[in-house]
RNA sequence: GGCUCCAUGGUCAAGCGGUUAAGACGUCGCCCUCUCAAGGCGAAAUCAGGGGUUCGAUUCCCCUUGGAGCUACCA
């Protein structure tokens, strides 16, 4: 039996992180085991459907690199893979289930329902369907359904008994007849509803192994009695436990939670992203920590998966990104640094190249970057304290000092290359008396006008040019005088 | 409220009856150093609580507590 698995999101908005992990195990599974992955859209709700989120979902899917083998613009032998385009072959289905007594049609509008549903809440009792529409005779309730009078089929769910299914992760889970509700199988607007649209199309498309969020853990005996009044053989569950943002909170839109797209737009690296998403849950049982999405394959392996929430922690997200961009070549991180350089120095004359040596092990973040090298667009203001540097053995008077040695030196420097503006910095340093530090250290600030920068005293001055050097140093004397 | 599920440091987690309870991120020291990073070395920090079972429980069972999910003509 080959492997089948699917993701199947709703076209709602943006694919969210947990949705890309779901979507990351599920191609992870069939993939290690020789099967197909399948994206089928689940868009029964209509209402809910957000314009453009199925090409959302198509494009972040491609830029995660999770390749789908069926799926709606990629075609395949089970289609169609919306289901909205196989309205039809819902209802005969249910049809089938009301003949054996499995589902029955239900004429009880949405407000009688919603009026019964209050009243009972109003006196404290549990609201549950009373099976109200059960009793009108088969017969008589065709005639009403063919006369286009608006009707539901609900699930006949048993009074008594258990209902129950076999999770690979989570074992066997039984839930009490009794307190399960007939839910609608097939809507008044004639779609059918997720509790079964699921089971439908997961038997069609030959799903093998169902693998989403454990929202459906508790419904999930109640789509096996589905499987049990079809005669059909139930897919393998496995159930994905939340991805959180805290101890409580599961990780959303609604509480500015990036979505995988917002993470690549500001600057998170994809296989830093998948990385780091990939171990969210999952443990590859030995010490390894870095894979990419083929290693991912063959280490994969339901073993691996956590029960319990895990929280998305950006701090560990933001060290894999560090650690993806410090590996990659350096033409590509030249390449993608650009874009944010330009943002802040662009048609200064700054030697990108150089730049982004200083820059590459110093990149966490790509939106990080900007800030990091604005000090070379435009020096920033700093007050005089920012000579004084303890460790650096440097004060106001040392730093006018090393200024007034160093301003006369660069200026009738030959060549203002960065090597030669070190060697010369150095020998002055020396040659006065002063340590490295106490020359560098005021430059360096003068310079920037931080106290902290990617790269030292003479590679800023290199990237500075000269003019722009003096012109910052002269400010520096100027303050450090007055 | 009812039903279902979960529970190892701040976070991700290994462990699957006997261990000094791995590792990683983060944090904190030290080294290196023209700042900051990077790199090297080191440290602190975890089995939610209570009962059982057992010669022995982080590990198995029960209860409590805490958390999550479901309880829609949403998925």
């Amino acid at each position: 039996m080959t492997v089948r698995t699917r993701f199947a999101p709703s076209p709602t908005g943006y694919l969210h992180l947990g949705g890309l992990r779901t979507a990351l195990y599920t191609y992870l599974f069939a993939k290690k085991n020789g099967g197909k992955f399948i994206l089928r859209i689940e868009d029964t709700d209509q209402e809910r459907e957000v314009p453009g989120a199925v090409e959302l979902i198509y494009k972040s899917l491609r830029e995660a690199g999770l390749a789908y083998d069926e799926g709606p613009d990629v075609g395949g032998d089970y289609g169609p893979y919306i289901q909205t385009q196989r309205r039809d072959t819902y209802l005969p289905y249910a049809m089938q289930l009301v003949e054996s007594g499995a589902a029955y049609p239900c004429f009880c509008t949405k407000e009688e329902l919603q009026a019964r549903r209050d009243a009972a809440t109003a006196r404290g009792e549990q609201w549950k369907y009373d099976k109200h529409c059960l009793s009108i005779p088969k017969d008589e309730a065709l005639r009403r359904m063919q006369s286009g009078e608006p009707f539901v089929i609900r699930q006949n769910i048993p009074l008594t008994g258990t209902a129950s299914f076999d999770d690979a992760l989570y074992g066997h889970v039984e839930a009490p007849c009794d307190t399960l509700d007939d839910n609608v199988l097939i809507k008044a607007d004639g779609l059918p509803t997720y509790n079964f649209a699921n089971v439908i199309d997961d038997h069609l498309m030959g799903i093998t192994h169902v693998m989403r969020g454990t929202e459906y853990l508790s419904s999930a005996p109640k789509y096996n009695l589905l499987y049990e009044a079809f005669g059909w053989q139930p897919p393998v569950y496995i159930h994905l436990s939340p991805v959180m943002k805290d101890a409580s909170r599961k990780l959303s839109k609604r509480y500015g939670d990036p979505s995988f797209e917002d993470l690549l737009a500001q600057g998170y690296v994809r296989d830093a992203i998948i990385n780091f998403i990939a171990l969210l849950g999952w443990s590859p049982g030995d010490e390894r920590e870095f894979f990419t999405l083929q290693e991912l394959v063959e280490a994969f392996d339901l073993k691996g998966l956590s029960k319990a929430p895990a929280i998305f922690n950006t701090e560990k997200l933001v060290w894999f990104n560090h650690e993806y961009i410090t590996r990659m070549p350096f033409e590509d991180y030249l390449a993608m640094a650009t874009p944010w350089f330009d943002r802040v120095l662009a048609g200064k004359g700054i030697d990108y190249r150089r730049l982004a040596e200083l820059m590459h092990t110093r990149t966490e973040v790509f939106d990080r970057v900007p800030d990091m090298v604005r000090f070379l667009a435009e020096l920033p203001a700093y007050g005089a304290e920012l000579y004084t540097h303890k460790k650096m053995k440097t004060d106001s008077a040392v730093a006018l000092r090393a200024l007034e040695l160093a301003r006369p030196a660069l200026a009738a420097l030959e060549n203002f290359s960065e090597e030669a503006v070190k060697d010369l910095l150095m020998t002055l340093a020396t040659e006065n008396g002063l340590k490295t530090g106490q020359m560098m250290w005021p430059v360096r600030t003068a310079l920037s006008g931080q106290a902290s920068t990617p790269g030292g005293a003479t590679e800023i001055a290199y990237l500075l040019g000269r003019e722009e050097s003096l012109s910052r140093i002269d400010k520096g004397i100027e303050m450090l005088r007055g």
